[in-house]
Parts: C-alpha cells; structure tokens; sequence
DNA sequence: TATCATATGTTATAGCATAACAGGTCAAGC
DNA sequence: GCTTGACCTGTTATGCTATAACATATGATA
C-alpha cells in the first residue's frame, strides 16, 4: 500500500518532488555532484550497489517501496533477496543520503544531502506525490517541546498528508 | 520489532507516556471519562470492542502493537483475527481516541482526546518509553513551510527518537 | 416488516522487514 | 607472501504488519 498501488492518477511519479515541472535531469545531475564531493570525506562509501540504488531513487523521483527498488536491482544483475535493498537504502538513510518515509513504508533520496537539514515532507494524497522541505524552525519548536520534559532528540521524523497545489480544487 | 521484543530493560513500559511516575489509574480514568463526555455528541460510537481495545491501550500506557492488542481481545472473548484489531484501533485513531506510532508499527492511546491538538511522540530509546506532548507551535512552522510550496496539510505525523530524562546519562 | 447502514467475525493473502549464515574483497601487519 | 580482521554482498528462511473479500448479525428507519 506504498505509493504505487491503486488510484494512481496518470500525474503520478511525475512532478512529484517539487509539485512543479523542472529540470529533472539537473536535479538529479545536481545530487549525484554533490554526493561525489561529500563521498571522500565524510566516509561514505559508495560501493556499485549503493551507488545504483541512489540513482534509481533519483530517477524515479518518488518515494519507492524496497522491493521496487529490489526489482529494479535484481534485473541489472545484483542480488534478488529482500536484503540486499534493505542494506544499501539504510545505508543511504543512516549516512544522510536517502530519507524513509514511514507514512508509505518507502524510501525517497535525499535532495539537500550533506545540508545539515531536518526535513519535512509533504505527500499528496491526490497524485501521490512527495516533496521535501527544509525546516530549521520546525526542528525548533520540536526542541522547545522536547526540553520542557526533558527529552534529548536524536533523530525526528516530520511528514504532512494533504494536497499539492496541483490536486487542489479539483476534488483529487 | 515495534516496542516488545529485545533490548527491552526491566523499565520498559513502566513510566512511559510520562517518563514520569503518576497516579496512572487517575490518568486513565480521567481520560476514560473525558471520552465518556465526548462521545455522544461527537459522534463516536464506543462499541464493546472499540471500548474495550481502548481501555488495553490506556492499562498497558505504551505504544502496543496490532498483534498484541489482538491477544488480549481474544483472550477476552473477542473476535481473534487481525482485522478485529485493526478496525478498533483504526477506528480510535480515526476519531482522535488514539495515535498510530509508526515509527513502532503500534498504537497508543491519546491523552488529551477533545483537545483539538497536534501532538509530537517522543520514543525513548533506552527503555521503550513514549510521551506525548502537545505542539501548536510545530504545527504551525509545518504549517508555515506548508505555505511556502501551496501544500494544504491535512495530516500532520511528527515522532522523535531519543532519550528521556531517566536513560540520559546512564549510557543507555 | 423490509431495507439500509453499520459492525463483527471469518478465511486467505499480500506486503514489509530482518535473522542467520556463507563466501568474497581488500588493506594492515607480521 | 600470508594471515587476520573489517566490511560488503549474496543466500535461505522466517517473522511481523496489514488488508481484501466475504458472511453474518444488529439496530435504526421508512
């Protein structure tokens, strides 16, 4: 029940990310570069698996489940077992580079990677669509809500149900 | 892998909602007779199983799994099968009466039924605990974030992970 | 009393996720 | 060179979470 089953309206996966129409193939051209710049450093390593499951995040531009992704692996030759997605999309998520998007049990690829960002997400109910935000003045009141009972935040979790500005009006 | 499996410290469960010791059976009978008030004119229908899935929710004072409300409502007579469960607790959540957790896959009561609120889950990862805490101030800087992309948030879903005030600085 | 909406229960199955083990690669150090 | 250990990939097997579809019951209403 992911994001790819039933009323899938024919918008769906497309415009999806941004709720407007962009240059995909820069977007996307855009994290590759910046992953290659932070890889070195920050001991990411991006081995030929983790390294294609990005990319498949990337051109799909949605949030996808792990055996879609598994699918997509298994016919270029890497493993077929459940396993083998899961290890490199909690990878991509523990070193910063893909998020989980629990609402869907799916994974999106991260689009500010490196940024020291604490997202939010935005998923359309109409075209299924996923966007991303920063917002530091959420992950604020969250940190006030927390120190008022003591509470030590590690890692938080953000997402809105709604409707984009596209499905909006038109009873989506 | 919700909340009852295996790092489970002799606290777990204790304490929890709260990271605090309380009179709980005040807690859960104000909560009980809040609902009491509510439910006739809101709208809700306390059927037996929805009641009494409710009142599990409110005993165990913890995020509990599906599966695990579903054992004791067949222990108790009730109907045995996954979709007993499911539709009682979706049922709650649905009419504000309980929270999906989902980063737990599991369910926990709600505290302030009525209350219009936004509220924001902190799980401990030391001993399994969850607090609730009311939030308007993260609804409205997801709300303003919202704005900025013409997002209309519906749903609003905010969890952390991380240490309440009893596990700090035990290396829990 | 017939009818409709709602609720409960069932069987069966789908979808998501991980435990546990086996083999492979590569760099560090003897 | 060779051993050792860390890490990565792959497998089999299994467990947990969730829903679809159908059958029966109950209660309000026309």
């Amino acid at each position: 029940m992911a994001s790819r089953k039933k009323p899938e309206p024919a918008t769906a996966g497309q415009g999806a990310l941004a709720f407007a129409s962009h240059d995909h193939a820069g977007c996307r051209g855009d994290v590759l570069a910046r992953v290659a710049t932070l890889s070195p450093g920050a001991g990411i390593r991006l081995t030929p698996v983790r390294r294609r499951t990005l990319e498949i995040l990337l051109e799909s531009h949605r949030a996808m489940g792990a055996y879609e992704v598994l699918d997509r692996l298994a016919a270029e030759g890497f493993g077929s077992q459940p396993p083998v997605a899961y290890r490199a999309l909690d990878y991509l998520v523990e070193h910063g580079l893909a998020h989980r998007i629990r609402r869907l049990n799916a994974f999106a690829a991260c689009m500010n990677p490196g940024d020291d960002h604490s997202p939010v997400f935005f998923i359309c109910k109409g075209c299924n669509g996923l966007a991303e935000a920063p917002a530091r003045p959420v992950r604020a009141a969250v940190e006030a809500a927390a120190g008022a009972i003591g509470f030590s935040v590690e890692r938080m979790t953000v997402e809105t149900l709604g409707l984009c500005p596209g499905c909006q009006g038109q009873g989506a």
